[in-house]
RNA sequence: GGCGCUAUCGUCUAACGGUUAGGACGGAGCCCUCUCAAGGCUCAAAUAGGGGUUCGAUUCCCCUUAGCGCUACCA
């Protein structure tokens, strides 16, 4: 049974990078009809914020995949402080009695690596055990084994094998003297405890699983698989942070700009994955059937965006692919939120949702265009477009919008076809060209100088309102 | 500085030693057309540099360069 965990640490909104971990694990998870698992790491830290936990539910809620399994590391804080003391017990750890300022010191000046303090390494169990009755504060470090220097080994199912020399290692900490663990033990004692098998997390971490490979084998846990993701970066080559890039790095801006979930997570695996066969528009079973480690790439992948530019092109592509294809059924409660956000109360039941969003769809690319540019196919409350104006203001276009609006109003029958037949007829018998009506009308009807074909505009608005819009135009 | 990882069009990527180095986004152009999209077609655009190995290297090895990561009582 294979079991996944996601670790988002609380520190912020949720990062675009977390969002493709977190998915990876899910679609790893799904695939292989394992458990995900959801652990917040909020050991210690100033810096988490409740804040910031609600704005990681809010991007996962909003991907809309789930999890199975949710956990606080902030509850099991216990369980990783008796790994710390078992090992000390074993002698596979120590205390260090120096005070960080005084080794942060120590280490600045070092040519090589830091690896220990070899005073607080050797002191002998009773001497530290009398130290710390004492109350002298410590910090608990595990004891890389140095002699024989030898190699720590592991095979990244993306990166293949790995191993790194224990001279190259330093002793960790795993206690704080205030008595918090630090990331490395609490991840690993609850790797350990909630039988995750796979970690698959960003590149990061990969010099770290060294570590973790060291305090797995201390546990005497087995090892479980690791898969660590290319990292996901800014165009020049910088990691993403909010502070630099601002909102884009963060989930939820995407969200806020119309993108519909499964677009983005298409987005998302896109970056540093591939099918390897060409395909790029993929549906949620689709991803799920297809990922794999092996489609994972190495290097790290550039989110493609500028300041004028926000949001990456590809994204908004794959947006407005989902967009046009997905069931038109499942769109309509994306529309009716996205008009109900932008504080109109929209008109028309589910079938006309259904048709209008059908008929303009093909021209937009996220779902903000329905509230802007689509604005009148729902509501009355919509303004005319300058350049939808200037149509309007055509030599004599008014009035025969006019004269147009009275021969619908007198036809009985109301459709593609006979709104055609009417609207030609007219601009025949007065002379004037066709496409200047028919441009005329769309822009008195939709408030754009572009759209859909003229006559499908009609039937979509309904005959009352295209009677009501003409008159007044 | 030490250690680790990486390197194909501007960007995302394909090519598990032999291809005119493929696709997509974006860009340019054409077609279609009541406008705008969509769609179809065409064009420009890449193997970081240097050594090997091999009949043959994008692919395997080494060096250089560049980028990234770790090197905290951050995660």
């Amino acid at each position: 049974m294979i079991r996944a965990r996601f670790a988002p640490s609380p520190t912020g909104y949720l990062h675009i990078g977390s969002a493709r971990t977190f998915i990876f694990n899910w679609l790893y998870t799904r695939k292989h009809k394992g458990t995900m698992v959801l652990r917040i790491d909020d050991t210690d830290r100033d810096r988490n914020t409740e804040a910031s936990l609600k704005s990681i539910y809010d991007g996962l809620n909003w991907l809309a995949l789930g999890w199975d399994e949710f956990y606080r590391q902030s509850d099991r804080l216990e369980l990783h402080r008796k790994l710390a003391h078992d090992l000390l017990a074993k002698g596979l750890a120590y205390r260090d009695f120096k005070p960080a300022a005084a080794e942060y010191e120590e280490k600045a000046h070092g040519e090589g690596p830091w690896l220990c303090n070899p005073e607080m390494r050797a002191l002998s169990p009773d001497e530290s055990d009398r130290r710390a009755a004492a109350g002298e504060p410590f910090v608990i470090r595990f004891r890389v084994q140095r002699e024989p220097v030898h190699e720590v080994k592991f095979n990244d199912e993306v990166y293949g094998p790995q191993s790194k020399l224990t001279a190259d290692i330093e002793d960790f900490a795993l206690l704080r003297s205030n008595s918090m663990p630090t990331y490395h033990l609490a991840s690993c004692a609850d790797d350990i405890d909630l039988r995750i098998t796979h970690i698959i997390r960003g590149q990061d971490h990969l010099s770290n699983t060294f570590k973790h490979v060291l305090l797995f084998q201390a546990a005497r846990a087995p090892l479980p698989h690791f898969a660590h993701l290319p990292l996901l970066i800014a165009p020049d080559g910088s990691k993403l942070s909010k502070r630099k890039h601002g909102p884009v790095v963060s989930v939820l801006t995407y969200r806020d700009s119309g993108f519909l979930p499964i677009a983005y997570i298409n987005f998302l695996c896109l970056l540093g994955w591939s099918p390897k066969d060409n395909r790029e528009q993929m549906s949620l079973y689709e991803l799920e059937s297809a990922f794999s480690f092996e489609g994972v790439n190495r290097s790290n992948a550039v989110v493609n965006f500028t300041d004028a530019d926000p949001i990456d092109a590809k994204a908004l592509w794959l947006n407005s692919q989902h967009l046009r294809t997905a069931p038109v059924r499942m769109l309509v409660p994306f529309v009716r939120q996205t008009l109900c956000g932008h504080g109109l109360q929209p008109y028309g039941d589910e079938a006309f949702f259904e048709n209008v969003i059908d008929t303009i769809r093909s021209r937009f690319s996220t779902l903000l265009d329905f509230a802007t540019k689509g604005r009148a196919y729902f509501s009355d409350d919509f303004e005319m477009d300058e350049k939808a104006l200037e149509k309007l203001n055509a030599p004599g276009a008014r009035q025969l919008l006019n004269e147009l609006a009275e021969r619908i109003a007198n036809n009985s029958e109301f459709s593609e076809a006979s709104v055609e037949a009417e609207l030609r007829k007219l601009a025949a018998e007065r002379g004037v060209k066709a496409g200047v009506l028919i441009n005329a009308s769309r822009a008195a009807l939709t408030g754009q100088p572009v759209g859909p074909s003229a006559f499908a505009v009609f039937v979509c608005i309904g005959r009352d309102r295209v009677i009501e819009r003409l008159r007044n135009v």
